[in-house]
Order: structure tokens, then C-alpha cells, then sequence
DNA sequence: CTCCGATTTGATAGATCGCTCTAGCGTGAC
DNA sequence: GTCACGCTAGAGCGATCTATCAAATCGGAG
């Protein structure tokens, strides 16, 4: 079976992403990870508050993993954009709605409340658009047009997870993805 | 003085904008608001979900008067894309990156969870969609690229709150900007 | 087999949560 | 005056929250 430690933080991931941050209780994830309550502090003995940010940092890491599937180099550009939004918004309507953005959620709730997590979420979206701007200078646009076209790319998708979690319609995906695949055509032919 | 009632939807409107819903306490908004305890349950019977509702109605209409006035069809579309991220880069500076969408943060943490409040922002937004199609047609644009342009505009805003927040930078409320203007370009330049 | 550190276990403290309840205040109608 | 009623006022309920603690248990090293 999985450590102790790993079923805490991937329940944690779960529950943090649906039922957010102040959302979930400790009582619930030690229940939902089978664990003993006073593991949680043996692990985390800073308590919520670290546990949050390991998982918010660890969360962040495999999301950026997804997208690198997705932007390999050998890849096309456009193809990949598209891909990736069709599959968020595959996931989002196979879990009814709630599995979007693993840290959205907790960004919004502790923007302003709790520094090392707003720390913590800060240093997942840099890490998110350093990788981007690396990935898609790779297909020849220069640094900054890379940045921005990332920048844009996230907040498309981030900005649609919103909506489409709300509506419960996958239809701000796609006008997502579409206007995303816009900018990269655009960036694409304004290359030096 | 303004009313009791009035006091306390301002002070719950701000609280869960910045805190969430569930970071937020009855008791944190009656003292935010200085009014008695037992009022906030004369006003709202149905307690916490009940004001969670009328709040986020609320502060959704207001946030639709302010697009209105920067879309009135007088304007020019651009301008008017331009403007309107730009005073929203303001005031998130001002108010330290605290005041960005009224009900985001909410929408995320109810999505699942609780669904009488996920229908109220469900609600705001689908209204936000429809008044933005319908400003945006008298530009010119069919009613499907309207609400697509609108769509588009409100997640990329919306995104890049999210991003503008964590990371403490109008940095992303820019590029969004700049994207959203193409969208807009490239819907104007389709016209029938 | 013994020992020791790592891990498990759950009871419990102290604070806070949403909410209910009763009593009192203030003002307009008559 | 006095009655009715909208509103103020806050004590307190049971539940739940995060966090602490000491004791039980396990597994590998010597």
C-alpha cells in the first residue's frame, strides 16, 4: 500500500481542489486518506498550514507535467493548445464538474489571507510560466512573445475553469481554447 | 447611516471577495459591519447561504452596471476592452491585490459543494454573457461571435485575476488584455 | 532477544463555527 | 398613553475546527 504520507497529501489535493482550503477540515482527509489523525501531525507538524503548501507545490508539479506531455517539442503548436483545452474539459465533464485546476481554488481563498501559501501558489503559476515560455521558444517565437503567449494561455484556461465549473457547461472551454489558438497563430506568424 | 441590512451585504460582499466563503464567519461580518448579531438573522432567516446568495447576486449586478458604462454603445469596442482591464489593473493595485472579481473566489468553492450558491453564481455569470452579447452585437457582431467574444473577454479577465493575485503583478491582467484585444480585432474584422 | 527510533492511535483541549433564543428598545398608529 | 411591530442585543447551544499529547505498536540493528 501507498505511505501514509502520500494518502494524506493526494486526499488533501482532492478535497483542497473541490471543497477549497478553509473548506476542508483535517477530520475529513485523515477519514478520506484512512489515516490516523496523529499522523497527519507527524508528517506535517507545521500543521494545515504546510501541509497546504506541499500540496499546493506537489499539485503544481504534475499539472506542469501534463502540460509538457502536451508541448513536447516535437509537437505542433496549435495541435497542442488544442489538445490540452479538449482535455480539460474531458475531465471536467467525466467528474461532473469539479476537477479543474488543482490550485485555483486555494490561490483565490489565501491570495490575501495567508502569505506562505499565497507563496506557495505564486511560485507553482511562475514555475507554470517559466516552463511555457521554454517550451513554446522552442517553436521559434522570441522570449517575450513566449512569456506572454503562456501568460495568456493560462489565464484563458484558468479564467474558463471558473466559468465552466459554474455553468456546468464545457462551453467557455472551447471558446477558450479557440481564442487560445487565435493568439498562437497570431504569435507563430509574427516570428522574427 | 445606511441600513443594517445594507451594512452587512457591503461588509460580506468585501469579506468574501477577499476570505471566501467558508474563510469568512457570521461573527467577522457583524463586527465588520457593526451591526448586532441577531439582526444578520432578522435580515436572513436562511442564515449563512441565504446572505451567501443575495451577496453574490448583488455584487454580480454591480460588477455588470460598471461593464456596461465601459461597453456603452458609444464607445469604441477596443477602447472600451483597453479601459476596462486597465481599471481593473488599478484597482487591484490599489487595494493591494485584494479587490478583483466579486464572486471567483466563491464560484470556485461552491461549485461543488453547495448547490443553491453555484446556481447563484451560474446565474451572474449567464447574465454578465447575455448583456455582453447583446452590447457587443450592436457593434456590428452576429449573435454567435457576440457571445463568443463575451465569453472569451470574461474568462481572460477572470483568469488573469486569478494569476494577477497569486503573483502580485498586473502582469497578466496586461497580456490579457492584449489578447482580448485581438479577439476583438479579429470578431470586428469577420463582421458580416 | 533487546533496544530504539519511526510511526500509529485516539482522546482531548481550547477556540470558533453556524445558529437559536429570549428580552429589550424605539418609533409610528391610534 | 399604549399597543404593535420592526429591529437591536448578545448569551449560549451543540458541533466542529486545529492542534497537542502520551501511550501503543512496529521493524530493523546489534
Amino acid at each position: 500500500m501507498a505511505g501514509t504520507k502520500d494518502r494524506i497529501m493526494a486526499a488533501s489535493a482532492e478535497l483542497f481542489r473541490r471543497n477549497g482550503y478553509t473548506g476542508t477540515g483535517l477530520k475529513q482527509i485523515v477519514t478520506t486518506a484512512n489515516a490516523p489523525f496523529g499522523s497527519l501531525y507527524h508528517f506535517f507538524p507545521g500543521g494545515k498550514e504546510q501541509l497546504g503548501a506541499e500540496v499546493i507545490r506537489s499539485s503544481g508539479m504534475m499539472y506542469l507535467q501534463l502540460f509538457e506531455i502536451f508541448f513536447a517539442p516535437a509537437a505542433d503548436l496549435v495541435s497542442g493548445v488544442e489538445a490540452f483545452f479538449a482535455g480539460a474539459a474531458d475531465t471536467l465533464r467525466e467528474t461532473d464538474y469539479a476537477d479543474a485546476c488543482p490550485i485555483a481554488t486555494v490561490a483565490l481563498e489565501v491570495a490575501s489571507t495567508n502569505e506562505p501559501l499565497r507563496k506557495a501558489t505564486a511560485d507553482v503559476f511562475t514555475a507554470w510560466i517559466d516552463a511555457g515560455t521554454a517550451a513554446f521558444a522552442k517553436f521559434g517565437l522570441g522570449e517575450d512573445a513566449a512569456r506572454s503567449l503562456t501568460i495568456s494561455l493560462v489565464a484563458s484556461l484558468e479564467g474558463a475553469f471558473v466559468l465552466s465549473r459554474a455553468l456546468r457547461s464545457t462551453e467557455p472551454l472551447e471558446v477558450a481554447s479557440t481564442t487560445s489558438v487565435l493568439a498562437a497563430k497570431t504569435a507563430l506568424a509574427a516570428r522574427p
